[in-house]
DNA sequence: GTCTATAGGAAGATAGAC
DNA sequence: GTCTATCTTCCTATAGAC
């Protein structure tokens, strides 16, 4: 049939793995499934690809890179200490809610690489970068704002990051039913606000 | 061989899956493998259950019962509600540290129930009950304190929940590097001790 | 580069001898 | 009740025609 370059045939089965992942599950994304998605015959799979082991590492590269692209992009908001926290969780938490099954797969990947030897590494090199990149805008925002926490700012951003975690993780399961999420958000955002003082400069 | 009752048999292979899982994830419990670390024969599976799908029935209420069953023993505290909190979460954090495999078991689960369709009705109960067991630990606290929180409690009960959940999420991957994880356990418990008043009676 | 056919193995489940 | 042998299905991966 139509003749495409190996690499842009790479990418598409990228991109329809993580379709299938997406819908299905982990589990589910077996290479006849996804060369189906792909709408292409099983033989490309490994025309394309040494293995599916392969595919998977790409899978989580994208996925990865996608999802620390947004993360590095919250910490542009403005006004008090308070209300930059509460913004950068809202904006956060706004994406979850409009993308559930993305945030699920990121969980399923997570526990795949953790359960997978040798991919340990990926789960493990994921969370250093969140937690990187939330105490890189609390240090920011602290400077910018004139205020210094009075935990470290390490802890405030596993606190952080602890949170969104935790949260998305049981909204997943529970939706609304029970507590309402975005409350907990803010008191998280208060809370943090209130570990901040001003500082003489 | 030796003849033993088939509730017996249905017992040791529910506990047989429950260390192949812990030890190697549930997409590796296959009924190979349970019968093998129940050092039976491959036949004694489907004469115990009709299905693998009804053994993971009773794996995952006996996971759940244990699980809960901790969960219900936490509330039996004293002193002021910042102490009380504080030794609560302590307590449940300990568990962890001391369990690894057995909480990672408990979010493997929960993720597979989430992905089979017929099974969320499993994830869901088991975090309801989560929520209404902090819930009530939080009301029987408040009122033998003589406290009210000035948020709902069931936001409160969503709050700790998370943070627990979150924190040991993202401990199972990076255990303390970055950030010292109980140091956000105070920081949430000294939180809610904060959302707490003196009520007049 | 693309496709069909098939190897080779592991999974869940069953039949039937003892 | 127990065990062996086997069925069926689905998986990853390869061989080889076009």
């Amino acid at each position: 049939m139509a003749r495409i370059p190996a690499e842009e045939r790479r990418r598409l089965l990228v991109e329809a793995a993580i379709r299938v992942m997406t819908r299905d599950g982990v589990a589910k994304a077996t290479t006849r499934s996804i060369v189906a998605e792909a709408d292409m015959q099983l033989g490309m799979f490994h025309y394309c690809f040494r293995s599916k082991e392969e595919l998977l590492e790409q899978v989580v590269q994208t996925i990865t890179a996608h999802s620390l692209e947004r993360v590095g992009d919250l910490a542009k908001e403005r006004g008090t200490i308070n209300e930059t926290l509460r913004a950068t969780m809202r904006s956060y938490w706004e994406h979850v809610v409009a993308n559930p099954a993305e945030h699920q797969l990121t969980y399923d990947l997570t526990q795949y690489c953790q359960r997978r030897p040798g991919f340990e590494w990926v789960a493990q090199r994921q969370y250093e970068f969140y937690l990187e990149t939330m105490g890189r805008l609390l240090d920011d925002a602290a400077e910018r704002l004139g205020v210094q926490y009075r935990v470290p700012t390490t802890v405030v951003a596993r606190y952080l990051i602890t949170i969104i975690d935790g949260l998305t993780l049981n909204w997943l399961i529970l939706r609304d039913d029970g507590g309402d999420p975005e409350a907990v958000l803010d008191q998280a955002a208060e809370h943090v606000a209130g570990l901040a003082s001003a500082v003489d400069r």
